[in-house]
DNA sequence: ATGGCTCGATTGTCGAGA
C-alpha cells in the first residue's frame, strides 16, 4: 500500500499535472495541499475518472486541503477538532489497509502546517498555537487510532540536513527551536519520520524556492514529512521523495513524498 | 540584493508563500 502527500500550490494549476502523476504513481491515498479553490470548483468528477474518491476541504485564494483515495475514506474530519480555525488546513479519514478478513484501517491525517511567515510576526505566533492544537487532538487521536499517519506540507525542517544553507539559514523561518520543539514534541506522541528511516540521497529536500533557479541549483528545505505511528513503524518500506514532478513546465514548488507500508 | 518567482484577485499591483 502507498501513500503521499504533495503541496500543489493550486489545484486549478496543477490539475493536469497531479492526474499525469497519478497515472503514472497509482498510490493509495493521496493528500493534497494549498488547493487554493472552494469545494464548489474542486475537480470530484476528474478524480474519479481517474478511479480516485475524494474529500476536499477548501476555501477561496488561500489554503485547502483534500483526501483522495482509490476505496472509500470514512469518519471524515475537517479541522483540528477543539482548535478553532478559519483556514482549511487538515482533512482526516480512515481508509482500509488490504482486504476481507485481513483488512486493517489506517487513520491518515493530512495537513497544510501554518508558514509562520517570520519568527515574531503574528502569523509565527498563531502557527505555535495551531502546532499546540493540533498536537493536543494527536494525543487524543492517536488513543482512538493506532494505526495512523500525519503527513502534509509542515513547514518546519528537522535540522541541518533538512537545509540547504543551515548558516545562511540559521533561526529563519522553518528552522528556529520554536518550530523544531513543536516538531519535536509530535515525534513525543509516538511518531517517526519515515523518511529516515533509510538511507536516502544527500541533500534530500521536498521544496525548492521558484526563484534564482532553486531547484537546479538544488537549493531546497525538506519541509514536507510522512510521520508514522509506532504500531505502523514496523511496516514501512520505504519512503522516497519525487523530484519528478518538479522538473515539468509550471511546477510547483513542492515535490510529492511517498510511503510504502507492507 | 528589504530582491529573486508564482499564484489569486484583479485588470495594475499587491499580499502571501517559504
Amino acid at each position: 500500500m502507498k501513500l503521499a502527500t504533495w503541496n500543489i500550490n493550486s489545484l486549478t494549476v496543477r490539475l493536469p499535472q497531479v492526474l499525469d502523476w497519478l497515472a503514472a504513481n497509482p498510490v493509495d491515498v493521496l493528500v493534497l495541499q494549498e488547493l487554493k479553490l472552494t469545494d464548489d470548483k474542486f475537480p470530484t468528477d476528474q478524480f474519479a475518472q481517474a478511479g480516485y474518491l475524494s474529500h476536499s476541504f477548501g476555501q477561496k485564494t488561500y489554503n485547502g486541503v483534500a483526501l483522495l483515495s482509490r476505496t472509500p475514506a470514512t469518519d471524515v474530519v475537517k479541522n483540528i477538532p477543539g482548535f478553532d480555525d478559519d483556514m482549511a488546513r487538515v482533512i482526516t479519514g480512515t481508509v482500509s489497509q488490504g482486504e476481507g478478513d485481513g483488512a486493517q484501517s489506517i487513520r491518515v491525517v493530512g495537513a497544510y502546517f501554518p508558514n509562520g511567515q517570520e519568527p515574531g510576526s503574528d502569523k509565527f505566533e498563531y502557527k505555535m498555537e495551531w502546532l499546540k492544537g493540533l498536537r493536543s487532538w494527536l494525543k487524543e487521536e492517536l488513543v482512538k487510532h493506532p494505526r495512523l499517519l500525519l503527513m502534509g506540507d509542515y513547514n518546519i525542517t528537522f535540522d541541518d540536513l533538512d537545509v540547504w544553507d543551515p548558516e545562511g539559514m540559521r533561526d529563519a523561518i522553518h528552522c528556529t527551536d520554536e518550530e523544531r520543539y513543536q516538531l519535536n514534541a509530535l515525534i513525543a506522541l509516538g511518531l517517526t519520520d519515515s523518511h529516515r528511516l533509510f538511507p536516502q540521497p544527500p541533500k534530500s529536500y521536498s521544496w525548492w524556492d521558484y526563484r534564482d533557479a532553486g531547484f537546479r541549483r538544488n537549493r531546497g528545505l525538506r519541509i514536507d514529512h510522512i510521520l508514522v505511528s509506532q504500531a505502523l513503524k514496523a511496516q514501512v518500506k520505504s519512503c522516497v521523495i519525487d523530484k519528478t514532478p518538479r522538473k515539468n513546465e509550471r511546477p510547483s514548488d513542492h515535490a510529492p513524498v511517498v510511503v510504502e507500508l507492507g
